[in-house]
DNA sequence: GATAAGTACCTGCATAATACAGCTAATTGA
DNA sequence: TCAATTAGCTGTATTATGCAGGTACTTATC
């Protein structure tokens, strides 16, 4: 346990704590007005389905760390816009595929686009090589909460 | 634009979107029974205290992105808790300004220390140098979105 | 194949953090 | 002196979330 450890890690929970914050205030600032539906895991929600396929609400929830009642009601609020439609699972009575409609894909895809253009912007003067850098570091930060979240 | 750019910065996008989801549903996890107190922005609100010093609310709220308001109450419930006294401002009778406790100030490091912990054990087998590349790289990626918010 | 146990989803509540609007008191500037 | 500004607080609404309970369906056991 030596110091330069400690002082990492300090150092890494202080950004992660920072950038918590400002992930919250740039989301209460920017998803007022038009694409509110978008708001907190609607967007991950849409995200996912758009790269894991159709799934149904609990495999989502299970995917996302969220209540099975919490991705219920954010994908009746997808449907009521159009984003997403519930068919029956032909493979399970009890459970209902979650599919994205066009709608929805295109919804998503503006949304990441904004996000990816405000990110540009930002790391405008970083280099290619720490920007691929951050994203790799990144990746593996959530894979090992993944790990330590699912020990399985 | 480079299709690298674009993939990089999506990436980026993904993955921060992703710790988010992440760091909340470990704050839910953890702060559930004893220190509810210290959710959300009271740790940031000890935290900054205790790194830049006793100030009062507005300069809080500004610092930390958050209605004024909303400081006002968190820092009514530490005081509730006793983990931070309010004086008068000698120099602004309007003002308040916040100092934390001693006990205050145990139970930030508590957390804090909780929280590193956490860190340590998830990336156990990071290498040095990797870890104090993320750590590097999360500080200039918070201090983009400063600059970003606060182009002054 | 009848029944018990488990699962998937939904609904009704409660909670927690937050913002916004409006208020009072104090400061500052003309 | 008085208008404008600022600091902080309080009332109200919103929003995302979890938990508990209910219903319909599935799976396993005998």
């Amino acid at each position: 346990m030596s110091d330069d450890h400690e002082s990492t890690l300090g150092r890494i929970e202080t950004e992660v704590a920072l950038l918590m914050r400002f992930g919250e205030a740039t989301r209460r600032a920017t998803g007022t007005a038009e694409h509110r539906v978008l708001d907190r895991a609607a967007y991950v929600i849409l995200r996912h389905l758009a790269d894991a396929g159709p799934q149904n609400v609990s495999a989502l929830a299970a995917r996302l760390n969220l209540d099975g009642s919490t991705v219920t009601r954010q994908v009746s609020a997808l449907q009521r816009d159009g984003l997403i439609t519930r068919t029956p699972d032909p493979s399970d009575g009890r459970g209902t595929v979650i599919s994205p409609t066009p709608a929805g894909l295109q919804r998503m895809a503006a949304v990441q686009a904004a996000r990816t253009r405000l990110y540009g912007d930002m790391l405008a003067d970083w280099s290619p090589e720490d920007r691929s850098t951050l994203a790799a570091l990144l990746g593996r930060l959530n894979q090992a909460l993944i790990n330590r979240n699912r020990p399985r």
